[in-house]
DNA sequence: CCATATGTTCCGCTGAGCGGAACGCTGTCG
DNA sequence: CGACAGCGTTCCGCTCAGCGGAACATATGG
């Protein structure tokens, strides 16, 4: 019953741009070029320049100014008042918030998360798997935290994080998405998709996965099994290295194993 | 020089309309058309039919589908498999997430609110004002937390909460919106113009709030001075009334107040 | 002072978006 | 079983929202 032609392509959020332009959205309809302002200005974090937006997304001033008083109406955009640079609102953020706040998985793990943190004293995230990339859900950092790379909301590729090892272990598709992330991001990390592959398996056997994404913090993650037996989520912990030891990495990975079993039973039977 | 026409009308995201409509956008431009059902859409918390998002936002099912056809192909979007039914993606959520992440003063908080929350034991907000509204940008609860009625990301009418008071007590304009605000949602609530601004009056001198917007749980707050000498934002402490004796609450005003004075100092030297 | 870049307004043109109508499908009721 | 109702989807002619070039006003600055 349903389809729909549309190529749903990318997410691809350009994680701050600096000076790069999001997209040049030139020559699609009007919503495509108002989402494409929109993201651009949120995207920035600094309020921008009308001049500046049109250069990035490749369209007319003119246009680009009526554009952001549309979006200035509906309350997704405000001007600086004594510069006149435009600037994203909090209203994207709250819409967001919304969202998340209803996600069944974030849902039941918050709590365990916790839990996670407190025994293990180390920083302890909830992370899903979106095509090719992870999506970090929620982080509890430890007082002392590691110097990440990630944080709540921000994407990776999923073979460089435990977690993203951890639910492709588990995943029919594997073997394809494998394929394409050595072939693109792998590239400069030194990895066969001969060595990936051999790695997941060993993963899918033992249950976990460690990695080291962010130089000198090791993250040790468990899939969380959906009921369909694939992984619906992650969860890991994080230390840097200097407060790991072979005893502490034992008692991290027999904490995320049970805490990961905890989740999917509650999820399983939601 | 800026300038602007648009006229900023409330945002007004109808806090889950269970099956009320989001807006009648009929009769506006595509952009506007478009957010109208993205923002329906995100509001729902379940997957939706094509038709009730149509009746809802009041547009026909034909219009609606193109509509839904961009967003799916811009990722704000997704269709459910097998019911065909459509739903928001959390793409929405990571653009949000990229905002609130860059915000100065939730990010100067975000230590000091976790150690308020370290010595008090109760649930520590910081929220900021827009317009007439309160809105939460952080919160740490608690481990047995209070029935809050409150969440990360959502608004509640300044007068009720106590951290709303507590910045409207320095507002220049506390006068027109406190008219406003009795005027409509203080109907129920049995406020005088008068009460609240002889009440406003005794918060900005003594420095610190309190409020009972939940039932058994009374907060505490104090406003985060901007250089400008306005409340630029409010932390607060919530605790059950059962929790709570007159030492007890002495001594959360004396860690509001200091916090508050902390925050604002390095919030002041950006 | 002119030169440059910006934000803003104006206006004729055009195609993205519009919505009524029709089609195929799946249930449901008589 | 056929009639019906509701749904998602497709088609198509119409039209107005959006387009962008051009002109104007207003800084910056050399």
């Amino acid at each position: 019953m349903p389809s729909s032609p549309s190529k749903r392509e990318e997410l691809g959020l350009s994680r701050e741009g600096r000076k790069s332009e999001s997209a040049p959205v030139a020559g699609d309809g009007p919503v495509v070029r108002a989402f494409g302002i929109l993201e651009r200005l949120a995207c920035s974090h600094e309020a921008m320049r009308l001049s500046a937006i049109a250069r990035d997304v490749g369209l007319q001033r003119s246009t680009v100014h009526r554009m952001l008083g549309l979006l200035t109406g509906l309350g997704y955009v405000e001007q600086v008042a004594e510069t006149g640079y435009y600037r994203a609102t909090l209203k994207l953020w709250e819409l967001g918030q919304g969202l998340i706040v209803e996600h069944p998985v974030k849902r039941v793990a918050a709590a365990f998360l916790l839990d996670l943190h407190r025994t293990t004293q180390e920083t302890a995230a909830l992370s899903i798997l979106d095509g090719e990339e992870v999506l970090f859900l929620d982080k509890i950092i430890a007082p002392r935290p590691a110097p990440f790379l990630t944080r709540v909301g921000s994407r990776v590729p999923a073979i460089l994080t435990a977690g993203g090892k951890a639910m492709l272990s588990l995943s029919p598709d594997a073997r394809s998405i494998a394929k394409r992330l050595v072939a693109t991001t792998g590239r400069d990390q030194g990895l066969t998709l001969k060595g990936v592959l051999q790695e997941l398996e060993d993963v899918r056997r033992q249950g976990y996965a460690v990695a080291s994404y962010a130089p000198g913090v090791v993250a040790v993650a468990a899939p969380v099994m959906g009921r369909d037996g694939q992984g619906a989520a992650a969860i890991s912990v994080s230390a840097p290295v200097q407060r790991l030891n072979a005893k502490k990495q034992a008692k991290i990975v027999e904490c995320v194993l049970t805490t990961s079993a905890q989740i999917a039973e509650r999820v399983g039977r939601l």
